[in-house]
DNA sequence: TATTGTTATACTCTATAACTATA
DNA sequence: TATAGTTATAGAGTATAACAATA
């Protein structure tokens, strides 16, 4: 009888690789994002931009490239298109006309609190089926990845 | 005194959403996954293609996609890709000549074994400070939140 | 020399729409 | 009519490498 490669369980599965979940859920989740908000909503990457520029006002654009964990040339692009909609300026930071600081608009500041209603809402739908501590759980368990990642580097 | 927006916590911050968490842990994965396979390894989607080939012998392109949560369009790079490593094969298949089988080839089956030791690695790296407990969490939770996501449609 | 913002460019992954050949 | 595979195309997001202005 000739050896052949067994379809046992000699590898994990896809299924049980955690990159993989996280590439499908997380694919799950961006996709809703943009249903919840609609054609002519604000991206994902824009919503968390203006979130953190509302939240840390006068942040520059290389401090918020490095917490969004983008190279700041990417980021160029997204405060173009945020200053764009009028929901934030770039304005000079005396002492160092090199920075250029981030100030959401009071349209920003007005868009960003509806917005935010509703993709609460997007996640708690998503997330409806989980309890309480499984939500926590998950927040803990993600935060914890990417900080042992940070430290790493 | 006028009424400013507050700063306080009225909505979620971003650190507290679990779609932006998941969208920065999935990018470390990613990157992590394409780091450990090198320059020339295979792409994260040609590796979740080739291990659902070998692990399912003979599975159709459609079935294939499906099982990916992708479009069938955009499956046909991702097999011209193994099929030119000469990882897979398409064949036909008896009784319907729409459709091509997927069959991995020998060097196939051996590359992915090796591939997978060197993947299994790569995630015991990156979960090496989680406790028994919050993986086997993480993954139940996200195949949870799979699960639903697809019985909703 | 180093840093900030910027541009140009390329790469990865995905979706949509239309086509063809079969069924 | 419906399905399998395919093509063409576009879009979102990212990175790398270079540059000018400023420190």
């Amino acid at each position: 009888m000739n050896t052949v490669i067994s379809s046992d369980s000699e590898f994990a599965t896809l299924d049980s690789l955690i990159g993989y979940n996280l590439k499908r859920v997380y694919m799950i989740f961006q996709a809703d994002f943009r249903r919840t908000l609609g054609k002519e909503g604000l991206s994902p990457r824009c919503y968390s931009a203006l979130s953190l520029a509302v939240q840390h006002t006068d942040i520059t654009q290389s401090e918020l490239a490095r917490e969004l964990g983008i190279e700041r040339s990417g980021l160029v692009a997204i405060v173009d298109e945020l200053e764009g909609l009028g929901l934030l300026s770039r304005v000079p930071v005396p002492g160092d006309r090199r920075v250029q600081a981030l100030s959401p608009t009071r349209k920003g500041q007005k868009l960003f609190a509806e917005i935010s209603r509703r993709v609460s809402q997007h996640e708690e739908r998503l997330l409806s089926t989980l309890s309480v501590e499984e939500r926590k759980g998950l927040v803990s368990v993600l935060k914890k990845l990417r900080k042992a990642y940070e430290e790493r580097e």
